[in-house]
DNA sequence: CTGAAAGCGCTAACAT
DNA sequence: ATGTTAGCGCTTTCAG
């Protein structure tokens, strides 16, 4: 890997004093006379010297890198959270591993023993559901864990998200206040426990206050993609549905442009509510209501708190939750 | 960074055998009698042994890690190229390194220097253009580097692209085909290599192959948002403009969103054909013509090429160019 | 087929 | 303030 041949030892050498010192002064450890340090910063920048921050991970049982366990990074979703993650790794000086896992189980655990066999500090996991698996191997691998945009059942590693309970509810609150009766709620796989427990559980809140009695009719399972809600459309209408609750914008696009091509018109004959306020909702038309998530936030947060972690330092509270809003457009009246 | 303390040392011990030995049968080393072999990978396994990447990349001079300069990760454009690089590189067993730069050339350095501290094998570099002190770290590095998506003006290192300036010749032979004298050239900064260069030549080709002049008043640089779409849509109508070439999807939804907003009829008042046929343009009412580019593909054969320069096999051509097509939609007739 | 031993380049006590 | 000296955990000759 490396073609540099010149160590620590070189410029030791060059600048005639021990490796030590030149350790220290690439350290900025301050206990060097500031001559000896010019000198050895001199000789630095004249042999171009590099340190091998492999070596320096070896001798210091730190590599200043992260990993970070992502289900696909051209979903914009998480890409987000990616981005929030890196700017602030960047900013304390982490570089970040960046692995996919297709939210697959199998994918996850090996990607999580790569992740420590190449000693990451520590490790940002981002996932819809957390098997029993992946936290038996979190527990016995001592390297801090934030769970992104994810929920940990049990609060046993770190965890940044919103309260999905409350905006689902909020959200669907909204639709009754509307005069709707027949509310879908339109979600990923209802094993997770952002889908099925939280984001339904707040669906069933709302139903519950609005006095709307729940029907399993008006469930639907669906995957996040911008087909599977064109499809979607005509089995939602349907169900007699006139408003809907969906978890995803390219899947909440996919039903919105479905309904429309069916002669529905949103906002006057079925309203939607989406939750990811990505840049989908404002090119749709009508531009479509959703939640609003701070993604870039959750992921700036998660990586904060690692390195908190990573630090030893105390933590009050590991499980965090940002804030929501509710942001209303053209597909609710 | 580490928390488990078995080391290769205590598997040898438990073996009876030397750390040679282990060293032999996790590495693959078929010298090894299958007995012992067998013996070894039971203490691995009961010790529940990980072999410390990190220092095995210290004695092996390898890290199994590739560095990925991003302008941006959130962007789907990039995001998807990088999908395509981080399957080849499990594929292969490496792992990414992800770094976004902003497109940032001063970020660009220092990411590609602490990349290489990391001691990466590799390097694939996405950018809107080299500039010349980044092409002077290339070169004295030693470590392959793979530009994909992006030009490089002197094939110093290898690169993965489509041909800018064929697919854009021919999307506006097509607009000209259709009658149009106006065609509007918008795209990014005409300094890069790829819109400055290849895009405009393939714009001013097409122009004179269909006999119509060139005129400065049609050509638009913009930055690759939404917002600078609907901005731009009134300003393209006043340059007399009846269809645009765009160079990319978002700018492209904005512009037609800003020119429906204006009572303007895509595509029986205005024609538009955009470059990276990403889900935006299926989303888009109408939906967008476009080129196609396959971006993932660009993505997965970069790394493939790296993973050849990286075992120095011989490769016959590292300016690789994939085709394109041309994807007809409803925004065009 | 297996072992001994010398590093890889750097950090971190421990001395001085 | 600076130098000495062990390692960190593994790969890799070189012997045998």
């Amino acid at each position: 890997m490396d073609k540099q041949t010149i160590t620590i030892y070189d410029v030791a050498r060059e600048a005639n004093v021990s490796m030590a010192t030149v350790s220290r002064v690439v350290n900025g450890n301050q206990n060097v006379k500031p001559a000896t340090r010019k000198k050895v910063l001199e000789v630095i920048d004249r042999l171009d010297y590099r340190p091998n921050a492999v070596a320096r991970g070896l001798a210091s049982k730190k590599t200043t890198t992260v990993g970070v366990v992502i289900p696909d990074v051209s979903n914009t979703f998480f890409s987000s959270l990616a981005r929030g993650i890196d700017d602030v790794a960047t900013m304390y000086k982490y570089n970040i591993i960046l692995a996919n896992s297709d939210g697959n189980d199998q994918k996850e655990i090996n990607v999580l023993n790569t992740l420590l066999a190449k000693q990451v500090d520590g490790i940002i996991f981002m996932g819809h559901h957390i098997t029993e698996e992946i936290r038996g191997e979190f527990s016995r691998s001592k390297t801090p864990v934030v769970l992104s945009g994810s929920i940990d059942p049990d609060h046993q590693v770190g965890s940044v998200n919103i309260d999905y309970k409350e905006a689902t509810s909020d959200s669907v609150s909204l639709l009754a206040e509307n005069g709707h009766k027949k509310i879908a709620f339109i979600s990923g796989s209802l094993l997770d426990p952002i889908n099925g427990k939280m984001r339904l559980e707040g669906y069933k809140k709302a139903l519950k206050s609005a006095g709307i009695k729940y029907s399993e009719g008006l469930i639907f399972e669906s995957e996040y993609n911008y087909k599977a809600g064109e499809t979607l459309a005509t089995r939602i209408l349907n169900s007699g549905a006139t408003a809907a609750f969906i978890s995803d914008d390219e899947l909440a696009v996919g039903i919105l442009n479905g309904l429309t091509d069916a002669g529905v018109n949103v906002p006057d004959d079925f309203e939607i509510i989406t939750s990811n306020n990505s840049l989908l909702t404002e090119i749709a038309r009508p531009r479509l209501s959703s939640i609003t998530q701070p993604l870039y936030d959750i992921g700036a947060v998660s990586m904060r708190l690692l390195t908190k972690m990573m630090n030893k330092e105390e933590v009050e509270e590991k499980t965090i939750i940002l804030p929501y809003t509710i942001s209303k457009k053209d597909s609710t009246k």
